[in-house]
DNA sequence: GTCTATAGTTGGATAGAC
DNA sequence: GTCTATCCAACTATAGAC
């Protein structure tokens, strides 16, 4: 089995045999990481080949088998690798939160920007790195049962688990039944949007645009977001909430 | 090329040579597209095989390239068999209110239910068809932009546009940018709740169940669906909307 | 109209040199 | 670690018999 802990061994070769140098310096592991995420966004797990993941990488396909094993597990270490930090952010803010609210109920729209706002937001890697992230995990949310249910069960779980049991507290009055509805409905929101592949508004001019990502900031559209969200949260099962 | 506009020719066969009498009655061009809807369905569009979907057709691959000529042109009927009703009941409803509001704008939990309901009513076809149509179509919206990027603009533009419109006239204080996003917001809720393969709640038990649509009847999932959304497009941009 | 048979590609994964 | 070369399975599409 491959190594598994090692991200910046760069420089420490084994003998000799001209490292990485050929045209950036990045390490073979990393770059197919970016291919396929590249990849896997654009085509997903059916329409991508490893040929096509490899040759974007400049790596061949056994470069890729020997770090990974398979197709699928490339894909699960591409969504690891973004998904885990990306999880972690969500459950410091939430952490955060409750510490400072010192017993007292969180704030509805609190809990929810603390679950969108991590999504939204450049870390490490590069603004095109985070996009091509976006995608992929919408895929995956969309993607073949068959292959990534249980991959879905083991990224998401636990962050299911918090944050319906966060907004049950923030909202007494509901029943589980309406927490867990609202909250899945909030899910198909945030994956629409991330997906980046949105219907089409025809009418402005015949451009080309199929998505107006571009035309708004993300913070905008993530303030938008939240607002939608909360109110719809507020309003599941017709009681319609009582204003804040 | 193959006929394009017939559906009930049934026994009105040109000679002789045994009809379909194999096990079912039904048509093979129909069956095709039966299973076409189940495989596309459960795999995707490039997950699918011709294999696949004419092994489950009892019918061969050949006879599924005499009827439609490539596995795109499998896939763009499959969907227009559906699509073309729905869409035309969500009009005849938009177009009914209108006229019984006589000119007076109408109800915002209206237009919502006139464009989500259709959705929900199984109608000529079986309950199992409506609900393997609806995971077609929800995966239509997350798939190969490649494939189907332009079978979505024909499909849904027209759609997009009227609703749009009619949301914008119930909602006069929005600004068109704040409809637009709204109703991707919506879209996004009502594609992920078709979907099936929604967001895995843990807890309850160790269970398999990876999606709740069978503990809540359509109707109920319906109710709510209108209630989350209508709040929501009240709510973008901060304008939390007026009790109505 | 539907079949069998096959052409021609492309896929994931592996063997073995270096 | 990374490559080239290869295996073999599966795919889409077509040809041609009936």
């Amino acid at each position: 089995m491959p190594n598994s802990a090692d991200s910046q061994i760069a420089d420490s070769r084994p003998t000799r045999l001209a490292p990485p140098e050929g045209g950036r310096g990045a390490d073979t592991r990393e770059r197919l990481l970016d291919a396929a995420e590249q990849i896997f966004a654009e085509r997903g797990f059916e329409g991508a080949s490893m040929r096509a993941v490899t040759q974007a990488a400049g790596a061949s396909v056994s470069a890729a088998n020997y770090h990974f094993g398979s197709k699928e597990a490339l894909l699960r270490e591409t969504l690891l690798r973004r998904v885990g930090p990306l999880n972690e952010r969500r459950i410091a803010r939430l952490d955060a939160l409750e510490e400072d609210a010192n017993g007292r109920p969180l704030e509805l729209e609190t809990i929810v920007e603390a679950f969108l706002r991590p999504v939204f937001e450049e870390h490490a890697a590069s603004v095109d790195a985070t996009a091509r992230f976006r995608q992929v995990a919408a895929r995956i949310y969309s993607d073949p049962p068959g292959v990534v249910s249980a991959m879905k069960r083991e990224l998401f779980g636990p962050i299911v688990t918090r944050f319906v049991a966060a907004l049950a507290a923030a909202l007494p009055e509901k029943s589980r039944g309406e927490i867990e509805l609202g909250f899945q409905l909030t899910v198909g929101v945030m994956v629409h949007v991330i997906s980046g592949h949105l219907v089409t508004v025809p009418g402005q001019e015949e451009g080309e645009c199929d998505c107006w990502t571009a035309r708004l900031s993300d913070e905008s559209v993530l303030q938008q977001m939240i607002a939608y969200v909360v109110a719809g949260l507020r309003a599941v099962s017709g009681s319609r909430g009582v204003a804040r």
